[in-house]
RNA sequence: GGAGGGGUGGCCGAGCGGUCAAUGGCAGCAGACUGUAAAUCUGCCGGGUUUCACCCUACGUUGGUUCAAAUCCAACCCCCUCCA
């Protein structure tokens, strides 16, 4: 389909698009003037990770393309926990934590929307603000009366865990109700008329949809991403380590540079559509590249990935790095280091960069030819350390020891 | 409540008295080949040490039988199936 508003036109042709509920009035309405849009967030840890990114560049996309975005941090129904694509349910955190991560997370939308009074400055709530002061008897009877166990049964959130024969509480059963008032609340609040989401969220999105039809008579629309997955099959940002995180605290900066420089030679142009801002022929011209020269297109990829998430200065100096230590083997100063007083063993070394997680796996490296040290392959466990000198383990992972 | 089946290393899944730190697969790590890619091949893959070896901790939990138990017995906990 072909749109005519920016917006749809910009996400369409960035790979954002995967359902939209009425695809031709919401292009029209958004072709029309400035339109509000929201996407939700769940507050279960500390940071958002790669998995959130897409959905946050699309909040981006809509600001620069004239509209409202409002970032509704799931404070309320992170006490809920979503049933969606999980076997268990998760999990509940207390009101502490919920808030410790909450304010955690703001920081990251700093870095990609901007926020403020204006007409298209983004806006944060917290879902917590009206769940929580609910009434179960008057909601009910409001709301209540507009779900119908015979649909909520049919969703995927819930049918997959009852086919499989999975618990589902019935507090996590009410979670895409919940939802669903969200959007009825922000439509109220803000005059918000498009949810966004991943495509796990289609059916809570249609959830709020219909019950704004139902209760105030309103128009209003979904849009969901596609899953984004890698070129080998896997999801998208799941690392045997864990998630790749978007906060610094979580996920070092010369780190978070290094995942997307790391991508498959596929998903280069992919990725580049969807994570950075880097203008579409400019894309079109990278992904063309062939054999060692996509290497140039990763590069681009991890530094204007990392400036968007991490800031201009934090990208080069990853970039920086990246190039010292690689390109040129000597050391950048993002490595990470592990301070020491004197020499150590090589075994040490390794351990206290993180590189091995026990003194046998350390052995291993280096009885394998693993280690290095200032690039050289070392030959016994029992060689020293000195403050200065780099600490190689396999062809990736560097880091620094220094006097401290 | 009754009758069966099962709980093994990050995951899946063999083993069913010694030769078991436990086959195999996946994931992971390292090496070779490369482009800090993919694919492929090779090795490693509980912890510790004075590392061609030795020691410690492990097969749901707790006891027991035995020279010897992941393997047998008992109790308990949890999961699944069928019946009520």
């Amino acid at each position: 389909m072909t749109y005519s508003s920016d917006f749809l036109r910009r996400l369409e042709t960035r790979g954002y698009i995967h359902q939209i509920t009425d695809a031709a009035a919401l292009d029209g309405a958004a072709g029309k003037g400035a339109i509000t849009a929201y996407v939700g967030f769940d507050c279960t840890a500390p940071s958002l990770h790669i998995g959130n990114l897409v959905s946050i560049m699309m909040l981006r996309h809509l600001q620069q393309s004239g509209h409202r975005p409002i970032v509704l941090m799931g404070g309320g129904t992170t006490k809920i926990g979503d049933p969606s694509g999980k076997d268990e349910a998760r999990q509940l955190l207390g009101d502490e934590q919920i808030n410790a991560n909450l304010a955690s997370i703001k920081r990251i939308f700093e870095r990609f929307l901007t926020f403020g009074d204006g007409p298209t400055d983004a806006v944060m709530v917290n879902n917590d603000d009206w769940l929580s002061r609910l009434q179960l008897v008057p909601f009910l009877r409001d709301y209540g009366r507009h779900f119908s166990i015979n649909r909520m049964l049919t969703f995927d959130s819930v049918r997959l865990r009852l086919e499989r024969e999975q618990p589902l509480s019935f507090i996590e059963f009410n979670y895409m109700i919940f939802q669903a008032y969200d959007y009825l609340e922000l439509n109220r609040r803000f005059g918000c008329t498009l949810q966004m989401g991943g495509s796990d969220q289609w059916g809570n999105i249609v959830n709020g949809t219909d019950l704004i039809r139902r209760v105030d008579a309103k128009d209003a629309f979904g849009l969901t991403t596609p899953l984004i997955t890698r070129a080998d099959g896997a999801k998208m940002g799941k690392t045997a380590k864990g998630a790749v995180w978007l906060h610094e605290d979580q996920l070092p900066h010369f780190d978070y540079w290094q995942f997307w420089r790391n991508t498959h030679d596929a998903d280069v142009g992919k990725f580049l559509r969807l994570f950075t801002d880097l203008p579409l022929d400019e894309i079109a011209r990278l992904e063309a590249l062939e054999g060692a020269e996509i290497n140039t297109a990763k590069e681009m990829l991890a530094t204007e990935a990392t400036a968007l998430c991490r800031g201009r200065d934090a990208a080069e100096a990853a970039a920086e790095t990246a190039r010292a230590t690689f390109a040129e083997g000597g050391a950048g100063e993002d490595l990470p280091q592990f301070a020491v007083s004197g020499p150590v063993s090589i075994v040490d070394a390794l351990i206290g960069l993180g590189f091995a997680a026990s003194k046998n796996e350390a052995r291993k490296l280096v009885a394998q030819g693993g280690a290095r040290i200032d690039g050289e392959a070392v030959g016994s466990d029992a060689a020293l350390v000195a403050p200065g000198q780099k600490v190689s383990a396999g062809k990736k992972r560097h880091g620094l020891v220094v006097a401290g």
